[in-house]
DNA sequence: GTGAAAGCGCTAACAT
DNA sequence: ATGTTAGCGCTTTCAC
């Protein structure tokens, strides 16, 4: 075993430090390291060579605690591993960049509990705001949100009551939209693939908006798959094989997102089925690293990184000059794109 | 505008209105609140009651300058929109489970300057433990870690000198590794397609050590394509379609990753190429969302959810039991997985 | 433009 | 098992 290099455990450097080793006040250092306009220049330029000197770092900590305003934006997303919410963050993060303020990612794997969890830790750093996915939360959690004293923005899911402001698009919308689409296009035997949604409130609530949309028009669903865990389009091709099996007479899929459709698409295309003609596909999502499959997957957009940016800017209160930072509601509509997989 | 509902700025509560509404001191309070054992069964109850009641959430920020510990890891990645690095946090996240310590994430955009920036941000909230991708970072970076006097663990790369410790796997290894598969399948005639890798060192160090290992065989690469943005699998075609019109008689293929990999090989077999006969193609990361492409990509798999638990649990001190904290090296072997695209 | 004093909300260390 | 005191490293406030 190498010895360890850097179990040095050295006092961390303090202002004080700084302030000896330059000859200023400490409250003067201060003043510097928070590019503060008064200060002379000369200080100033003594301060930041020896902070730099002595490789000085600010602790946060004594400093949110003495201000009692902490830079953080607290984000709580249901999972990294979708896609989904990575380009949420992207959006999050490129908004805030100018703002001064730090967006700290927490993750609860679809379970409101976990959310709860996650949630006190965060608020247990006094962030300046909370960004988090959904409009389903435990009661506990929803009383720490409502008594956090900043603001709150649900973001995703605009078919509920906020605690505060949201910012997402309608899902159910989305699965009525859909409906529509499948509809007008002539398709009248419509099978559901997807994940197991006993969590995944939006993906039900598609479904939902998918089945009174059908409903309207006189149609049923006629078969539904689900899955969870695996590949998504090694699974997507798996359900597609196991409902068109059950029920070879299916003219329309509907995927509850675009890795399963992917999926089922190339199962399809192997198969020779006749798409868009004898069979229409469609997913959710939007996700653009799809491009360049063979054909391209009808999909909505769920305009993930827009939301990720309008919640943030709701924060960090820009764009918003009325100067109210709370009870924004701002519902996006989503836009289906038909690819190449719905007849036209 | 509906009137904010959350904009009252009442005072958050202290440990202190705790300590009045149950009568007890606010230590006894916080030794509830923190789970120690030395507090009798009774007063547990009433403070926990008391606590709940008035829905009292801890100030860290306080907490962590008495103790002078933070129970947060700073984990700073380039990209979140990669696939590869949020399986590393996953894999980070799950290892710090239970060990009362958080994650916290940052984002560099492959950008040494802009890793700087998060790194001094982080720092300053005095983590337990750094975890960064990579080994190359500025100047005044490696300065600040090897300052910082906590566990400071580089990962995914073992090519080079750590700061502290490394967990990693040796990407100039893969590429040689590949090129001995390469070669003993009896392709001669090789083309490599990746990323403008300027920034992106460990594509670069496979792109060398491919290099040499096919030097070491007399061979050598036939051409090269290089891309950046954009959809991967999109991008895949469009550099495969380049490079094979460029060069009708190259018989084999390497991608820099699995996506763009999987890209040409949908390109490759709508084109009816032979493969893995007359042409060979190989990726890079083992990503295992891709099962389900009519074939399966040969890659090497790199480690990633492995890398972030291991590295975690150096910062936990978990698994390491010699009670050493700095200085491990460990390097992971990758696995070369040929799938259906080199011949055998 | 600069400095001195007080205190942010909590916990370590020491009493009891 | 519980309470008291001091102080973590910074910023606010006020004085100069």
């Amino acid at each position: 075993m190498i010895p360890p290099r850097n179990a040095d455990h050295r006092r961390p450097l303090t202002l004080r430090d700084v302030s000896e080793a330059c000859g200023v006040s400490e409250m003067t250092v201060s003043r510097v390291l928070r590019n503060r306009e008064d200060v002379s220049p000369a200080t100033r330029e003594k301060v930041l060579a020896s902070a730099r000197a002595l490789g000085y770092v600010p602790n946060k900590i004594a400093g949110g605690l003495a201000s009692q305003q902490v830079n953080l934006v607290a984000v709580i997303v249901p999972s990294l591993s979708n896609m989904v919410f990575p380009e949420v963050l992207g959006g999050i993060s490129a908004a805030l960049e100018d703002s001064g303020l730090q967006p700290v990612f927490g993750v609860t794997q679809y379970s409101v509990e976990k959310e709860e969890n996650v949630l006190y830790e965060m608020l247990s750093w006094r962030p300046t705001g909370v960004i988090l996915a959904g409009l389903e939360h435990t009661d506990a959690a929803r009383a720490m949100l409502e008594n956090a004293g900043i603001p709150i923005i649900e973001i995703m899911d605009s078919d509920g009551e906020p605690i505060d402001s949201v910012v997402g698009i309608s899902h159910r919308g989305a699965g009525r939209q859909m409906a529509e689409a499948i509809v007008k296009a002539g398709y009248r035997k419509i099978g559901f693939l997807g994940t197991k949604m006993t969590d995944d409130h939006r993906a039900r609530k598609r479904l939902e908006g998918l089945t009174e949309g059908l409903a309207e028009h006189g149609i049923e669903l006629v078969d539904t798959e689900f899955y969870s865990g695996g590949s998504a389009l090694k699974k997507g091709r798996e359900l597609t094989e196991a409902i068109l099996t059950r029920n070879p007479d299916l003219d329309f899929l509907y995927y509850s997102n675009d890795m399963i459709g992917a999926g089922g698409l190339l199962y399809c295309l192997e198969k020779g089925y006749d798409i868009p003609g004898k069979l229409g596909l469609a997913g959710f999502n939007g996700t653009d690293f799809l491009d360049g499959l063979p054909m391209k997957l009808a999909t909505i957009d769920a305009c993930r990184r827009e939301i990720g940016e309008k919640a943030a800017n709701i924060i960090a209160g820009k764009g918003y000059d009325d100067g109210v930072i709370g009870g924004h509601r701002i519902e996006l509509t989503p836009r289906l794109d038909p690819g190449d997989t719905i007849r036209r």
